[in-house]
DNA sequence: CTGAAAGCGCTAACAC
DNA sequence: GTGTTAGCGCTTTCAG
């Protein structure tokens, strides 16, 4: 069958016998008060014909809509869903909708949302991870931001304190400092490092934090190996590391899946974690849960994160940039036991 | 600063000194064409303007939408994370935006976003695990899709094929019949089944497929206990499997989630796995790369589902109904060793 | 409390 | 080729 055409507010108006005006009151909310007999002549009407009023059309004349983006790296990354999840939870309380882009880490991919959601007249933009570190891309994210800014829309970032907007910040530096404290107090010595991306401030943070802690706790110097932020960026990492110095008795990685990467090459060349070596990451994703053994790590509130940046962009603009913290919290587990 | 108004179209031909007209011609494509001189002079005066077009105007104007709909129960979850990944991606490609909800299984979120995409005349809604078995709710929800496409807008779903929807279907039902067959022929004789709640029509395909299949070929009736389609309730199903039936020697579980929870379980009592019992789970998801022992599963192609799914409202519309299948492929790991 | 009418920014006939 | 103009569906002054 062809299209109907949808019902209008016009036809409602129609149908009910009273004016646009009035409809429009009835039904999408206003300050004025309609009669209550009116009303519902209205609403009846509507139901009758089965009106859904056309959000376009609403957002054109009221110059403002309810979508608000989400721009992640990966959705399929754990890290990231989990952040999402929190964030679309808050965003159906606002009543607001999410519109959803997994970059898969590429720059362009990311430019392009940024001005799609421009277009759409979004009205609020949560960058989770933009994980990149050319200056001339970041310019023209921000670039993109200002514009966005300038012309009523809000922005918030998770952890991308580079950028001049409301962020939610991660004490990186703060937590894995604490995590090396505890692993030098349980006895381990030889510690080496799984960073990120040397441009990631996030990976930097990180494996400095853990460096300073480790060297005030134990006075030594960390081996750093560098790879992706990803699963398989730990494996390679670990098999460089277990080749460059097959004596460090525990591991620290920058995040949880590159600790999970760690945790195969470790199965694979047949290294016991934690037996012949500890190990521990970052972040406290949901499927460290099932992991054997249980892995240690420093969590963090990622659905809280999400839910944190939704609220920067709601409620009224500060003039101050807003950056509230988040700290993780060390949790130890079966991977890194007390050395002896 | 106060937001400055946005440039608008009208503001662009002026500064071009075209038409308006002309000036939509030029930048937001047409069949029409402009003179390559005034084109120019439109980009330019666009650039210089900061001009961005407004998406709700266009879609007024031209009466669609580049927006697609994604429900999913729980975007944390890594069988719709990745699912929404796949289906990300394809958007991408089309040039599509996606608006995600997340509904953790609650039914009236389900509606509000159904209602929401209306209201948005998003061009199509794609239903990932939509789980329910309220008739009331379903019926609702079927109402609303109705008038989803009455009003020309595209429905597809995953694994749902209740509802009169274009559906990529997976074949839960074979899947689970082969890997009863091949654990039966690893020497396994005293199967259980945790399934999902006894409503989900996916919990009962998987559920009788494994059934089928054990009885195929060992004979027996193997023991089933249902619970919610989680690792909690894997966990659940798990602990009241053991008091139950404490002899049996291999446990099915209706998907990986369950497993894992299974898996927890076993852990706590001290059953071993795979020594003292052999486990499966069902759909491949990606956190189970780390679990150990690894855990045998029927692999499901879940980003290319959400590929599938996406293709499938894109396009002309077909007459009839369409159902592409996907199948499962049994995965045999360490955690389903042969029985001697 | 209700109605008439002026836009919101853009596209697509329809003329020239 | 290019310009004019009539809507798209709704909100919101501005008058009654």
């Amino acid at each position: 069958m062809a299209p109907t055409r949808a019902a209008t507010l016009t036809d409602v108006a129609a149908e009910a016998g009273v004016s646009l005006a009035t409809a429009s009151r009835a039904l999408n909310g206003s300050d004025r008060v309609v009669r209550e007999e009116l009303r519902t002549r209205v609403v009846e009407a509507a139901v009758r014909l089965g009106y859904t009023a056309n959000a376009q059309a609403q957002a054109m004349a009221r110059g403002s809509t309810d979508v608000v983006g989400l721009l992640v790296n990966d959705i399929a990354d754990p890290y990231f869903s989990t952040i999402a999840a929190g964030l679309a939870a808050a965003a159906e309380e606002q009543q607001l909708l999410v519109m959803l882009c997994s970059t898969g880490g590429r720059p362009e991919r990311e430019l392009e949302f940024l001005s799609a959601l421009r277009r759409q007249r979004g009205r609020a933009i949560i960058l989770a991870g933009s994980r990149t570190s050319d200056r001339r891309h970041l310019g023209e994210v921000s670039r993109q931001l200002e514009s966005f800014i300038g012309s009523g829309g809000r922005v918030a970032a998770i952890t991308q304190p580079r950028l001049p907007v409301d962020t939610v910040v991660v004490d990186n530096r703060g937590g894995a400092h604490a995590l090396a404290t505890e692993l030098a107090g349980l006895g381990y010595r030889r510690a080496a490092v799984l960073a990120g991306p040397e441009p990631l401030l996030v990976s930097r943070e990180r494996r400095d934090g853990f460096v300073a802690g480790w060297k005030a706790a134990v006075g030594t110097d960390p081996v750093c190996v560098a790879d992706d932020f990803s699963r398989d960026g730990g494996h390679r990492a670990m098999t460089r590391l277990l080749d460059q110095a097959p004596d460090v008795d525990c591991v620290f990685a920058a995040n949880d899946l590159m600790a999970m990467g760690a945790m195969a090459t470790c199965r694979e060349r047949g290294v016991r974690v934690p037996k012949d070596l500890g190990l521990a990451g970052f972040d406290d994703i949901v499927s460290l849960r099932d992991v054997t053994p249980a892995l240690t790590t420093v969590r963090l509130p990622l659905a809280d994160m999400g839910r944190m940046a939704l609220e920067l962009v709601v409620g009224p603009p500060e003039d101050t940039l807003r950056r509230p913290k988040v700290k993780g919290e060390v949790v130890l587990r079966e991977s890194t036991p007390a050395r002896r």
